[in-house]
DNA sequence: GGCTCCTTAC
């Protein structure tokens, strides 16, 4: 375009602004604003290939007349090239030459203004708009949920209803997303019953937004019946529910249904794929993530980064960080969560060292700006590979606001990790006193357990009484204060901690190992008498205490927290499910293969010396996964240096 | 013309 037609534009926009009323003169002001072009070489349209809608656009500039023919063709361009200024000018034109668009357009313009996430401007045409449809609440409602405003939406969706029109599937698809949280779960319940008095629950998309919406509060029940409910099912319903397990936790289940769904023919796109990712990786079901990944390469998915993200994940979680790190440099555009995945996957293995030189890449890269995660990652990083000043000093820069993060409650934890870990623990002490934050009873725990390992036992009781108050349903930190007071043998005080265990009722969290097999999940509680080969398994174990005693293991009694005889402690720390499945894994797989072993909560002590005693006698390397780490154990020593 | 599922950390 040249000044010539610039200068004519302009001086046209300019007339706009005292002839028309219609749109609000803030509006207005905004768009003359606007109405210098662009650079024709840098506006998104000049490399459009469409020689029709440039020649629209520019007839547009130039003030020519236009009709609803070529305000659709421009909007519906605009929209989807997401060229703002262009709109804009649209909008503009329409003012200048006095049209007066039909709802159909105006609904166009509000959908443009929020894909452009201009939502006060969206809202300005949506509120001058004369007769409104059912489609211009959708799209304005739309806009708000899209952007996360929540209520906006909901209040919007409530006006709707007021006002007489009658909302239908694409209303109701769209306002559940806007339901989260446990207010959400009712103001969704009172949806959900609308849709079922208007029929729309047999429609997939209200179905899919609907059993999401379940899913994310919690109520996975609800959602899998919707889902049952539906008359016909697609990828997204089906990666709905997958997901709605996988986030909850109930991985086997997800895992489980997406095998099942594959089997009936479901056709998977990238989200399936990236969601039952998920559930693998915490399962850590190694030979399910590879067929994934073959799938992925398989079918040629485009490299979608939350896939890559997945796939990386997936692999540092079942202990292939090699892998991780092919696709993670092999990405063209990495986001911040690639970056952070690959940090918690470095700090997870305790190789810190490798975790500060990601670190210090992303930096250098400067692309993509560290977030909350980053440095947490990064933080608990140092901690698990013993890079205690390292730490430090990457906590100092944030605290003095160098790293554009503000240090929240969760690094100020990292930190109390970090000096307790490295034996620090009355500067850790005061470091918990000092903070601004009230402590949590994760980092009293933590501090608890430093105590414990650096067997400080004056302030691990006060650290212990004080977790006892803020946390007294959790059984660990029973047991923890009361092997430190055991260990510094003051019965009296384990007596009362164990008393009070006792009064209360506390139920653990039922411990328990698995191993895959063949892409089978086996899964092993204490004591178990359910699996069947457990006769078997029993014999494998007590076959193995032999070995290892006569190699120098030697039972840690303090990890049993019953008050039985030593014999009977020697028993039960025997029926620990990680060495159950260890057992079961040397019976069941080829010499020198690896074994890996995933546990839900931390591994004890004793577990922890007797899979370095296997490791050396049955000539095995051991991957053992536990809740907060893994422990790559090689010949007798383990990669967390007997340290988590 | 306006819909649904999405990866990291605790």
């Amino acid at each position: 375009m040249n000044l010539k037609n610039i200068q004519k534009c302009t001086s046209l926009l300019n007339h706009s602004l005292h002839i028309f009323s219609s749109t609000s003169n803030t509006m207005i002001r905004k768009l003359t604003s606007y109405s210098l072009p662009p650079n024709s070489t840098n506006s998104k349209f000049a490399i459009s290939n469409s020689n029709l809608k440039q020649a629209l656009l520019e007839m547009a500039f130039q003030g020519t007349e236009m009709k609803f023919e070529g305000y659709d063709l421009l909007l519906n361009e605009c929209v989807s090239q997401k060229g703002l200024i262009e709109g804009q000018r649209v909008q503009a034109h329409m003012i200048k030459t006095q049209y007066l668009p039909p709802v159909y357009l105006r609904n166009r313009l509000i959908v443009f203004y929020t894909k452009c996430e201009c939502l006060e401007d969206a809202r300005m045409v949506f509120d001058e708009i004369p007769e409104r449809n059912v489609v211009s609440w959708t799209a304005m409602i739309s806009g708000y949920s899209r952007r996360g405003y929540a209520s906006e939406a909901l209040v919007l969706f409530v006006e709707m209803l007021k006002s007489g029109i009658e909302p239908n599937e694409f209303t109701f698809a769209t306002v559940l997303t806007s339901c989260s949280g446990v207010s959400g779960l009712l103001h969704g319940r009172q949806i959900h019953s609308h849709i079922i008095k208007l029929s729309f629950d047999a429609h997939v998309y209200v179905g899919s937004s609907l059993l999401d919406l379940y899913a994310k509060t919690g109520w996975i029940h609800e959602a899998r019946v919707v889902f049952d409910g539906l008359p016909e099912r697609d990828v997204v319903s089906c990666t709905a529910i997958i997901s709605g397990y996988a986030q909850l936790g109930f991985d086997e289940e997800a895992l489980k249904l997406f095998c099942q769904l594959q089997e009936e023919g479901m056709i998977s796109n990238y989200v399936t794929y990236a969601s039952v990712l998920t559930a693998i990786s915490g399962l850590a079901a190694y030979e399910h993530g590879r067929q994934v990944h073959s799938h992925v390469l398989r079918f040629q998915l485009p490299s979608y980064a939350v896939l890559q993200n997945s796939l990386i994940d997936m692999y540092s979680k079942c202990g292939n960080l090699t892998y991780s790190r092919r696709i993670f440099d092999n990405m063209s555009e990495r986001t911040v969560i690639t970056w952070n995945t690959m940090l918690v996957g470095y700090s997870k293995h305790g190789r810190g060292q490798d975790a500060v030189k990601v670190f210090e890449l992303m930096r250098e890269e400067n692309k993509v700006l560290p977030d909350k995660v980053t440095f947490l990652a990064l933080l608990s990083a140092c901690s698990h590979g013993g890079m205690e000043n390292r730490g430090l000093e990457f906590f100092d820069e944030m605290v003095r606001g160098k790293t554009g993060v503000e240090p929240d409650i969760g690094h100020y934890g990292t930190v109390v990790d970090l000096l307790g870990r490295a034996g620090q623990i009355e500067k850790a002490f005061k470091f918990v006193k000092d903070m601004p934050f009230e402590p949590t009873g994760a980092i009293w725990g933590s501090l608890l357990g430093a105590c414990s390992v650096h067997q400080n036992v004056d302030i691990g009781q006060y650290v212990g009484s004080q977790l006892l108050i803020i946390e007294p349903e959790n059984a660990g930190n029973y047991v923890v204060l009361s092997n430190l007071l055991a260990s510094a043998g003051r019965w009296n005080e384990v007596r009362v901690v164990r008393d009070m265990m006792m009064e209360k009722a506390i139920t653990k969290e039922p411990g328990k190992s698995w191993i895959e097999l063949d892409k089978t999940i086996h899964t092993f509680h204490a004591d178990d008498r359910s699996h069947p080969q457990k006769e078997e398994v029993a014999e494998k174990v007590r076959e193995m205490s032999v070995k290892v005693r006569e190699a120098g293991y030697v039972p840690n009694l303090s990890c049993v927290l019953y008050d039985v005889d030593e014999e009977q402690k020697g028993k039960m720390l025997l029926g620990h499910s990680e060495k159950l499945a260890l057992a079961f894994a040397l019976m069941c797989t080829p010499q020198k293969r690896p074994i890996r072993v995933m546990k839900n909560l931390r591994i004890c002590v004793d577990c922890h010396n007797f899979a370095k005693f296997v490791s050396k006698i049955y000539e095995r390397e051991i991957y053992l996964r536990d809740k907060s780490r893994y422990h790559h154990i090689v010949d007798g020593v383990c990669s967390c240096g007997n340290y988590w």
